[in-house]
DNA sequence: ACCTGAACACCGTTCAAGT
DNA sequence: ACCTGAACACCGTTCAAGT
């Protein structure tokens, strides 16, 4: 006799994710998710081979909405739309800063930064109009580096020294662009 | 009857910092550490209040190397020193790859981005003599929040569309130094 | 003053037994 | 086919008892 099934993997991962994100990575416990979703923690095991598994889901659901969000912005004027891309990957990272933290840290779950490595395809293709295919995966680099260091470090509360971090932004993302449209080093 | 000191908090961190950068995160433990250092996990509690501390510890201690790595290359011509700090910056993320991802996320240890931040105090000295005081601020920002970015995704093994690496990073420092020569934005 | 065994709460995970 | 209680190993932490 079937006993039916109670909940789903997508329910799971949802559940996880808001754990996680509003409470932080060690409240992410098969306890908590099983309490979530209305079944006992063993059941979790037919959906998802276990913790770090499910924290990979997790990641990878995060990074495919990064993706949407990057791609959404890949069209128009390209210096505009990497200005744009810039910014939604600031905001992206604003909204779920547990999760975008992990993304970068290979340890919390291996094979989650593969898939938000596919994020940086449309800025590649954007890049390409503003720089030319020769120098578009260095320029590219340039300035994924950045963005990403740049949000990285404002989460973490690393930029203590005072000044305007909105003229800090403003700076680092006018002089990259302009070093792009300069051409070669 | 006093009994003999069999460990002290020195020896405590180094064993942790080494467990920690050998076999990750996870093997962090407060019974492998008490092994190393050849006292019982109740012991280590003497001297640390509780694993958060002790990785605190750790990554303070990472973070101070840090500072006197960068402090050394932060002399002579300013353009040239900014690129020995920065490469200083990518040697030492790599011999510490997992210390040096966790002292940018604060859910792993707050209170060690604290001691991170003062890294960068040299920097924006040098900094200083090339974009001006004005200037100054922006421009650190600019090239730290790259070089870190740079360097964390590199660790992550993020950068996986091919092409030369270390072309990618010549073109970033080239183009950063030049812009923050060319002034304001 | 520091060390330790014993104990506790908690967590991830497995599995036999239920429906 | 999925669910569950019970059990196990492991981990962080506390504490009374030892020296």
């Amino acid at each position: 006799m079937p006993a039916h099934a109670q909940t789903s993997t997508v329910a799971i991962v949802a559940a996880g994710r808001r754990l996680l994100e509003e409470r932080g990575t060690d409240a992410l416990t098969m306890h908590a998710v099983a309490v979530a979703v209305g079944v006992r923690p063993p059941s979790l095991y037919k959906r998802v081979r276990g913790r770090s598994d499910l924290l990979r889901l997790i990641l990878e659901d995060v990074a495919d909405e990064l993706t949407v969000a990057l791609d959404q912005e890949a069209v128009g004027d390209p210096a505009l739309a990497v200005a744009k891309m810039a910014l939604a990957y600031r905001l992206f990272a604003r909204a779920n800063p547990v999760a975008y933290t992990l993304l970068m840290t290979p340890q919390a779950a291996p094979g989650a930064t593969d898939r938000a490595v596919r994020s940086s395809a449309a800025l590649l293709h954007v890049i390409a109009e503003l720089a030319g295919p020769d120098q578009a995966l260095p320029a590219a680099r340039m300035i994924t580096a950045w963005a990403h260091g740049f949000i990285t470090m404002e989460l973490a509360g690393a930029f203590r020294l005072g000044g305007d971090l909105e003229q800090a932004w403003d700076y680092g993302l006018g002089h990259i662009l302009a070093a792009i449209r300069a051409g070669p080093a």
